[in-house]
DNA sequence: GGTCCCATGTAAACCGTTACATGATTAC
DNA sequence: GTAATCATGTAACGGTTTACATGGGACC
């Protein structure tokens, strides 16, 4: 597995980074798909370096603060490029706390189960406005990046997928919310 | 978090099982959204009992079969139901290893990026063929599943998003091959 | 001087998968 | 008899989160 692996090897095929830059990028849009915290960051950057797939360059901010900033090798482009070129099987599980609880609706009475669906509708419906500013965001600062040809085109696929994956959940929220507050009690 | 002691929870709060059903049951369509290993689920069963939210008989299969049938106690319905009203923030990440390759789609060729995709459109097609399959073998087997009162009507939750968020990433997925095969090169 | 951000690390605990290990039952 | 399924467990490993720990830089 070790997607973590691959996912330092992509952000550092296309430029240049540092621990903390690379914890950035996951709390970004990124973070939508894949992310991780420093403390497993730090310690995995070590390792790829150790593997040769990796190296780093100490630079000097203002006076003493040292950073490290990681370069991907020439076999680290090539581990990378193998790993674009994977076609694995799709996962069985993609974890929902929220549908867990919906498998277990009948363990709730009508208002306790209305209660959860809408918050959970007012919660994706907020994530789907975040998104959206985020989007407008990129294509007002790169108006080419819905091109494939721009170097923010994943950006603005990753994007775009979240924000369908988010629309299509609370159109579902919305019609099960409404089925669930028509019913008879 | 301990999501996997609410997972089993809510199975017995259902009716009562042994540890080889409540795997089962995660192999089934709740394993869209939660599933776990039977290595997981016996030390779980074994920490619940200790616990007090669950209880055990041992029944004979056949001759000599000792299995263990679990069942919750009052303590474990109470737990079960305060985990229910819960309203969790929604996750920042729902990781998936496709979409991180695509965020990096600049380090692909437009081949590469199109076989990709076209592969993984396959596969979300036949999970959505399947996903389908399954909903028709339980509106068969009890039409009124699609009732707030049915025993399975979380079951059949479960299906309609399942297929409904695979349909979405099967539509985006058409659209973004469109898109990388209509590019110029 | 204080607050926020930049910057890097380690340790412990927890969660999850793969592998190891065993044996009974059912249906053909 | 033999294969598939029922049934239960443990051990080792790996991935992820939370907490511990430290210090510099920029801005007000």
């Amino acid at each position: 597995m070790r997607v973590l692996k691959y996912a330092i090897l992509g952000l550092l095929d296309q430029r240049e980074l540092t621990g903390y830059d690379i914890t950035k990028h996951f709390k970004d849009s990124l973070g939508q798909f894949w992310s991780a915290k420093h403390s497993q960051i730090y310690p995995e950057l070590k390792r790829l370096t150790e593997e040769g797939f990796i190296e780093f360059d100490i630079r000097i901010q203002g006076k003493k603060l040292e950073k490290k900033v990681y370069q991907i090798t020439a076999a680290g482009k090539e581990e990378v490029r193998q790993w674009l070129r994977t076609k694995d099987p799709i996962p069985e599980t993609t974890k929902d706390e929220f549908m867990l609880k919906t498998f277990f609706i009948s363990s709730m009475n009508k208002k306790e189960a209305a209660d959860l669906f809408a918050h959970q509708l007012l919660e994706r419906t907020k994530k789907v406005d975040m998104l959206e500013q985020k989007l407008h965001a990129l294509t007002e600062e790169d108006p080419s990046a819905e091109s494939l040809h721009s170097a923010q085109f994943g950006h603005y696929l990753v994007l775009t997928r979240a924000i369908e994956r988010e629309k299509g959940y609370v159109r579902w929220l919305q019609k099960t919310l409404k089925r669930i507050e028509t019913s008879a009690v």
